[in-house]
DNA sequence: CAGTGAGCGAGCTTCCGCTTGACTT
């Protein structure tokens, strides 16, 4: 193969591919796939005693890339490094220096914002060399994080239960939503009175109703009704009405951020189905990156959705913008997530796909089209002699702009706030009510966070980076800190007094409240990992202690400060900590919380965290073993009540026999089950543990039996080798040969195997 | 992989940020 004049190197693969059509024949490009060192996995990976030095080794997974890629610059002219304009684009760069021997005069570093051919060509007419000072202020980053996670992780290993782990991002993270569930389990819903009422002019001829809503609420029935009564024969008549012009402006296009936001709402997809169908489209050439924190769109782009506004909705509904970024420490190395092409509205893909880039495309095109112009007028009415007025808002589109194509969804759902065209009226006009309404409210507690929320809150601190917010979550879930559930939500009455042609009435109602899907909350252990760390590292569970390091790491970057001199000053005062929390005898972590006593026994009943997770345990007599008890998922040490702990040892229980066999049900890690003959049945959802009769709990067992019977039927048999058998199991057809199962390959039919083709099959995956 | 809850000790666990596959019982 004929020697390449010029290697350009990139991050991605994707953008090698596309970056390459636009140079000439002379350059090849090939990417890193990310950063290609990193610090030595084994131990610390840095020298504390000399100066922090790190130590780098060649990361397992790049040693591939990384020989290939000495071999192709060893032969070239010229190496191009094109690795982001950020901290660790620099870094990157700086390590293939490094391990590719790369001397300076054959080296140019090249940096470019967008992947357009003018922004590529561009940077080649302008190389720099590698700024050092931005390569330190990474290293610290690196160290710094380094020195947090690998001592602060060992402190719980110790102090709470092995495998745990605590780091800048992921320890804040949690601690956000322990605070969150704090607040939930302290906040009292406080009942209020909420007064709406419909009206309609007696001398309009349509005598259209409309809504208005009183300007003050009441704090108790009493008032709420007297307020009613007062209304039966008053006068109502119109003080003002005021029409305002407004505006409405389109959302910036996406950032990383934002779409896991939007795609969580409008498509019900978590932050890591988002990221990765999102890779999907990225790859297949369909949006630029996704793992971006800026709302810059190229010129390229601006001129593009122009263009495709104008023939899609016409001039009037066309106006450029650039968006500024908002969010603390964002580095901009990208532009904002938008279509590769804005003139393609559809594309080729599985359904999400498909649905994640119609979002992407609005957003992008919204975010250049014309303000919505809204009128908003407020109408105001006067009761008799009251001092209350009743106030109703109405809105007319003039003009509709970006709402023709998209409009942002909101996280929580403003009650009644539902607006309408309002009749013509001028003050003095005289209005009838149809109906008044005195509705009983109840303050609602705060919302808990969703994985998008939570990744907005992280940014809006500046914690995290576009390509961590996924693998946050998933690490602070895999550590058992915090749990995605469902809550059904509960059943609450509530009253309403109506006003009707003079007359008052009263009804109870009822309504689900708390109901919620997808949202994070805390664990016991998460919740006492939480109160450890924050009670011994106050400084690293700051809110703030990201954004006091990234300030220091921005004045390394500008050659203000040496970056081991900060690190020496950050773990002078860190490494003391972890020694205090080690030394410091009794401090171990744990907590106990009574609840009270059994009535049967008289004894003590405590809930705490024992060696399988937190379970509840009635204390036994002098010399007597304690009984105990798992709690279920959805419970938790610092809200149980005496009484749901008891509940838990009512179970298992023994329901009787079948032919002389004990039949138990109990409840276990897969839900509520019946034990007979060593077997284990799931109950059906509506089947209750504490209820359920012998027979129903024997129609189950049958049912189980006939199941197994039916699919344990071997599909395919070998005389020559009864240990090899071709069965039927949930997932499929597989084979199962002397206790092991074996997947068949793609595109063999299962039955026309022959016994030499199954132990090929079973010879191959036993590497 | 549906029961467990005592204690000892060896060996292991862990961070954040940049990027894709290789895995799929």
């Amino acid at each position: 193969m004929k020697t390449q004049e010029n290697l350009v190197i990139v991050e991605s693969p994707a953008k090698a591919k596309t970056i390459e059509k636009f140079l000439g024949k002379e350059f090849t490009v090939r990417s890193s796939f990310g950063h290609v060192r990193d610090l030595s996995k084994k131990d610390l990976g840095i020298d504390i005693a000399h100066n922090f030095t790190p130590d780098y080794e060649v990361s397992p997974d790049k040693k591939k890339v990384v020989k290939e890629l000495a071999q192709m610059a060893s032969e070239a002219k010229t190496v191009w490094l094109a690795s982001d304009e950020d901290r660790e684009g620099e870094a990157i760069a700086w390590h293939l220096t490094q391990v590719l021997g790369l001397p300076v005069e054959q080296t140019r570093r090249i940096v470019f914002h967008e992947i357009t051919k003018g922004a590529i060509l561009a940077a080649i007419e302008k190389p720099r060399t590698v700024d050092m000072n931005l390569v330190n202020a990474q290293q610290a980053r690196r160290v710094l994080d380094r020195l947090v996670g690998y001592e602060l992780s060992p402190v719980l290993w110790k102090k709470v239960k092995p495998s745990l782990s605590a780091g800048r991002v992921q320890s804040v993270a949690v601690r956000l939503l322990v605070e969150r569930e704090r607040e939930i389990m302290a906040f009292q819903p406080s009942p209020y009175f909420r007064i709406t009422a419909q009206f309609y002019l007696p001398e309009e001829p349509g005598k259209t109703v409309f809504r208005a809503e009183l300007d003050r609420r009441f704090e108790t029935e009493q008032e709420a009704e007297d307020f009613l009564s007062r209304c039966a024969n008053a006068r109502f008549t119109v003080i003002g009405s005021e029409r305002k012009p407004g505006e409405r402006f389109p959302a910036p296009p996406f950032t990383t951020s934002t779409l896991q936001q939007e795609a969580g709402r409008k498509l019900s997809m978590s932050v890591a189905q988002t990221m990765s169908i999102a890779q999907k489209l990225y790859e297949a050439g369909y949006i630029t990156y996704m793992r971006t924190d800026s709302v810059n769109l190229s010129a390229q782009a601006l001129a593009a959705s122009r263009e495709e506004i104008i023939s899609l909705f016409g001039e009037e509904y066309s106006h450029t913008r650039n968006y500024k970024t908002k969010s603390k420490g964002a580095q901009e190395a990208h532009e904002a997530i938008r279509p590769s092409y804005f003139d393609r509205r559809e594309i080729e893909g599985t359904p999400a796909e498909k649905r994640l880039y119609e979002l992407i495309w609005k957003r992008a095109v919204a975010s250049q089209m014309t303000e919505a112009k809204i009128d908003r007028t407020v109408v105001t009415i006067g009761i008799g002699g009251e001092t209350e007025r009743f106030v109703a808002t109405g809105e007319v589109v003039r003009f509709d702009g970006f709402m023709k194509l998209y409009s942002e969804s909101t996280d929580e759902e403003s009650e009644g706030g539902q607006q309408s065209v309002l009749p013509d009226m001028q003050a003095g006009d005289r209005v009838e009510y149809r109906e008044i309404l005195a509705t009983q409210r109840f303050t609602q507690p705060p919302y808990r966070y969703s994985e998008a929320t939570l990744v907005h809150r992280l940014e809006e601190l500046g914690i995290g980076r576009p390509s961590t917010y996924a693998p946050t979550i998933s690490t602070i879930i895999n550590r058992g800190y915090v749990v995605k559930q469902n809550r059904p939500g509960m059943r609450r009455d509530y009253l309403q007094i109506g006003l009707e042609k003079g007359k008052l009435s009263r009804k109870t109602l009822s309504e689900n409240v708390g109901k919620e899907k997808n949202k994070l909350s805390p664990t016991d252990i998460g919740i006492l990992v939480n109160d450890y760390l924050e009670s011994q590292f106050e400084a690293i569970l700051d809110y703030h202690f990201t954004a006091k390091v990234e300030k220091e790491f921005d004045e390394i970057a500008e050659g203000k400060k040496e970056w081991s001199a900060m690190i020496r000053d950050f773990y002078a005062k860190f490494h003391p900590t972890v020694e205090h929390a080690l030394e410091t005898q009794n401090t171990q972590a744990r907590k106990e919380r009574v609840l009270g006593t059994d009535p049967s026994t008289g004894h003590r009943v405590i809930a705490r965290i024992g060696r399988y997770g937190p379970m509840v345990q009635i204390d036994g007599a002098d010399g007597e073993k304690a009984r105990f008890a798992s709690l279920k998922k959805d419970q938790l040490i610092d809200t149980i009540t005496l009484e749901e702990a008891l509940s838990l040892f009512a179970l298992p229980r023994t329901l009787g026999t079948i032919e002389g066999k004990e039949v138990v049900v109990g409840s276990g890690k897969f839900g509520p089950y019946v034990r007979y003959d060593g077997k284990f049945v799931s109950l059906a959802k509506s089947d209750d543990p504490y209820k359920i009769t012998l027979e129903r709990a024997e129609e189950l067992i049958r049912q189980k039996e006939q199941h197994e019977t039916a699919s344990k039927e071997p599909v395919k048999v070998f005389e020559n080798d009864p240990d090899m058998r071709i069965l039927n199991g949930r997932y499929g057809i597989y084979i199962a040969y002397k206790g092991k199962n074996y997947r068949i390959p793609k595109g063999k039919e299962p039955m026309s195997l022959t016994l030499d083709e199954c132990l090929d099959i079973v010879a191959k995956s036993k590497k």
